[in-house]
DNA sequence: ACAGAAACATACATGCGGTACGTATGTCAA
DNA sequence: TTGACATACGTACCGCATGTATGTTTCTGT
């Protein structure tokens, strides 16, 4: 029985994870030496190189974990609704709610994709937020709300239009504002999918912009 | 008149604009010293350091110069266009035709946000494709064909789809049947921006996707 | 022709990432 | 319990890359 051991173990990636996010986040991945993170972790390079092979492997844990709260963030806030139009919209809305803690775009949207490449950026998305898109792309077209096509591609397409969104709003002067605007425009854009919009857009009242 | 020097620093600057885009192109902007780019342009660091003042500097002039080409290639493309809904066809086929680049990718797509920071690259990028999309979009809501919205907001979430695409067909094996895909998904996105799709889709025969 | 500036080249200082190696502690089997 | 081994680090060092400071040469205006 190794308890010790693996707590010990635990508990040093958890310090290097938690304060590398916070490093990262601050100043980015290529201007936090990987020195200032194993000291405010109160550990020595070994222990980094140890757990996660090179400065970019803590990165990727970083994102990991990041990637794993705004899905499950996401994925709380639309449990339960049965119309798809609606949990289009509050997983919209959860998705630019997490996307405001700035952590969360500078590691997760900015930097990752650089660091890690696009290929393998892409390859953990899919296993959290462009999975849950998919999932709920998939769900719209057997239901017949939005027309057939590949959904991996459009899914991906969405993601980005999304993503854009959240650095938008977090750039932003007028954070309220832009989030408003940007909410409403993803909105839009996502709402030509719909095979019947109009309709739609009466059952959600003043949930789809019909300006 | 200083006219021979001119010439001397056009020449030396076309040459690290050059090889570091090949490089930055190849291997990414961070795996690259400055010592290849300079001992590929067949000078030494002192130029370098006195035409763009540090790395960044030469990564941003040849991030601009990729902007120029690609905004001018879909330019290109959509002049003498009348019809709305052709020139967006028209430019988005143009914008990922450039895309089939790898350097279009690697440099203007994947690095140059994270190299320069969001702030920066949505600054440049507002002068160049992004300036397109948000002078599209102006006259496509003067002419009534899109309901009127805030433009910047929309056109940076249109560029965000469209960037996304680029990306994922640039990493599909198959980019011919990736590149058909993404196409469609965006034409099938942007067209529910038009407050008549239908009529669209009948003046454009084959051009709407309509499945 | 000469003063000054521009366009570089060279040499150096600094800092960061990775690796090799040492060490202490934990783990398991006999 | 004890010896063999694995794990989890700490330490020291090397190579490399960036930026800067300082020369040196080539132009340019007067």
């Amino acid at each position: 029985m190794r308890r010790r051991q693996e707590e010990r173990s635990q508990a040093t990636r958890a310090a290097l994870v938690g304060h590398a996010r916070r490093l990262f986040a601050e100043r980015g991945y290529a201007a936090v030496p990987a020195d200032e993170v194993v000291a405010a972790a109160g550990v020595t390079r070994g222990a980094l190189y140890h757990h996660y092979g090179d400065k970019q492997g803590l990165f990727r844990a970083v994102f990991e974990e990041i990637e794993r709260e705004v899905t499950e963030q996401v994925a709380e806030a639309i449990v339960g609704e049965d119309d798809l139009w609606q949990v289009m919209l509050r997983g919209l809305a959860a998705f630019l709610d997490a996307c405001e803690r700035p952590e969360v775009v500078r590691i997760g949207l900015t930097d990752a994709p650089a660091v890690l490449g696009w290929q393998t950026w892409r390859e953990i998305e899919a296993e959290h937020g462009l999975g849950l898109i998919i999932a709920l792309l998939e769900r719209a077209i057997n239901e017949g709300v939005i027309a057939p096509q590949p959904v991996p591609v459009l899914a991906q397409i969405v993601l980005g239009a999304l993503i854009e969104a959240a650095l938008l709003i977090a750039a932003a002067e007028d954070r309220q504002a832009a989030r408003a605007a940007a909410e409403r425009s993803v909105q839009t854009l996502v709402s030509g999918l719909l095979v019947d919009s109009a309709a739609r857009g009466a059952e959600a009242p003043g949930g789809r912009p019909t300006q």
